[in-house]
DNA sequence: TTCCTCAATCGAAGCGCTTCGACGAAGGTT
DNA sequence: AACCTTCGTCGAAGCGCTTCGATTGAGGAA
């Protein structure tokens, strides 16, 4: 039952190193210096013995825990696929710092927050899918607790938030879809719900994409294949020039690359469409189409990279964007 | 910057409602009887206080961490939304045990796992996306962590599994074509690539699908709209009198249903289609499809109990099959 | 040579909690 | 009345680590 490593203690490695406990630590900490030969002897008596530090007996003496929070939303609406490419980023920057991620959902709100931040079970804390007015926003300033945000409050004052440069991004639609020559060009985002709830996000793809000058249009979207077939018919009813499409709702591309079908556009053509959506659902689903990526393993990593800065005591800068990519192919 | 319920111990607790800290402990744990008084007047310290005991003194003392690891995959094939439901299912059926989950990524693999588990940092593991030679079980039964793994490897000997019964999906798939009158039926699966890794898996569905007496087909398909239509239009044209079929590759539905519609094909009609997928994709993409569902949260909730129930020292079952349900819309 | 400095190491004091053994005060038995 | 239980509580001993002086010896400065 009791395999080799368990239950080797500090203790051990210096007895077996012929050392105090102290210099074992000295020598894996590295906060005073050591002669080169007892840090072999020490290492080698770490190998040997497996050991490991006690996780919890190091975040009781050192007041740090090597573990960061993460909160991910799990509600309707979120695109999974991009949550799970954001947590497997996060965890891998994190594990580069030897620091462990704990996972907790939005469900848990403020109190989960106050619960992890009192009993230091984490050193610091990323909360995506920050909404414009964010109950968890008041709660985090006053625990104190070093985080980063990926998406931006309404009151950011104080705090550091990540997120991709929307604004950015849907300027770069509309960019590629004139150079294509297009003169009408529309934007088939989310459905309303999502516009609704975070001005944050949708609305800045939103301006960036109107920012040019030109006909254009804005068009929320269900991602049902329904929803979509009739939006598209309308769209193109009400805007018979229209040529360029720009799509910043993933589910619903496929639908809508049918719709186009159904209505004689040949895209690629006389007909152009763009793609605003995570990186690797639009490469294998579509790979014919050009798409402005979301990349959020960047992001992600971008977040943990900040946090430990942070946590290091060294400073960050209040708000990040992260560049979009138009990935032409 | 500290805000309140920083820093407060529990000898703040003891002393605010006049005990030793041992009582507090006591009242806490309820491991020694404690009269109706004093436990009120602790608890009411207790809240008074904002008072959560520190996570790390916690496990040093009482050698558990009050945490569980959650190994995730993350490499393509995976199909990604029901890793979240997973996800989310495993921490909100955790918190209710008092528990917190650490995220960690099948990456890093045994050493991965001998770390947390040398580290104490962890009490117990949950594995998900385990396949037939899985590395990381050699290394599982040595370190002697309890733990838990969804899916089954080939010598699952002494190792508690929990997965969907696979086999009964592809037998319930079956006979609801077989009830709709359906003569002749086939199985589109995933890709290649998916039968050759995983036996324990897309292999049981298959199974179960040809159980039933006459004529049926299993055909492996990538999820790519070009590569669906065409399997599908190979399908038809190898069995003209196909009028059942049950589509086992989630985000291939799509293609599925268009490619049908192309061949003439209608379906609820003359042809009969079912689906077997996660919960609420299926829902929300093809209300009108009966499905049958991979109960991603169910599946996490039991792996979570079972596994508190091993960390309880109670017992569990080695292998927990899931009953899939088939819903008629 | 004597004194001082600095590098390398040690020992001890906690960090905040759980848990074990004691102990006084009731209440029950003879 | 003397004894044994049981209940409710306390104090102290650690859990394994980090960290803060203190200590030693060697090298340089005076």
């Amino acid at each position: 039952m009791a395999g080799p490593g368990r239950g080797v203690t500090i203790a051990d490695v210096a007895a077996r190193a012929g050392v105090a406990a102290s210099t074992v630590s000295y020598v894996l900490s590295g906060k005073r210096s050591i002669s080169p030969e007892t840090a072999d002897r020490v290492m080698q008596a770490v190998a040997d013995l497996g050991y490991h530090p006690h996780a919890g007996a190091r975040s009781l003496a050192s007041r740090r825990a090597g573990v960061i929070a993460m909160m991910l939303p799990l509600r309707d609406g979120m695109h999974l696929p991009v949550l799970m490419q954001f947590a497997s980023g996060a965890v891998t920057e994190a594990r580069r710092h030897d620091q462990d991620v704990l996972l907790m959902t939005a469900d848990e709100g403020p109190a989960g927050l106050a619960r992890v931040a009192a009993s230091a079970i984490v050193d610091g804390l990323i909360l995506m899918d920050v909404e414009v007015r964010d109950p968890r926003v008041e709660t985090l300033r006053r625990l104190g607790l070093p985080s980063v945000l990926i998406g931006f409050p309404a009151d950011a004052e104080g705090l550091t938030c990540v997120d991709l440069d929307f604004t950015a991004a849907g300027r770069a639609c509309a960019e590629y879809l004139r150079e294509r020559g297009c003169g009408d060009i529309a934007l088939l985002g989310a459905s309303e719900a999502v516009y609704a709830r975070r001005t944050g996000f949708a609305e800045r793809v939103r301006e960036g994409f109107l920012g040019r000058s030109g006909p254009a249009t804005v068009q929320p979207c269900p991602d049902d294949p329904v929803s979509v077939q009739r939006t598209v018919k309308e769209l193109l009813a009400a805007n018979p020039d229209l040529n360029g499409l720009a799509v910043h709702n993933e589910p619903a591309v496929g639908h809508v690359m049918h719709a186009l079908a159904d209505a004689g556009k040949r895209v690629g053509e006389d007909f152009h469409v763009v793609v605003i959506g995570p990186d690797e659902v639009a490469e294998r689903v579509h790979p014919q189409l050009p798409s402005v990526l979301v990349p959020a393993e960047t992001l992600a990593e971008t977040a943990v990279r900040h946090l430990m800065r942070k946590l290091d005591g060294l400073d960050v800068p209040d708000s990040t964007l992260v560049e979009p990519q138009l990935t032409i192919r």
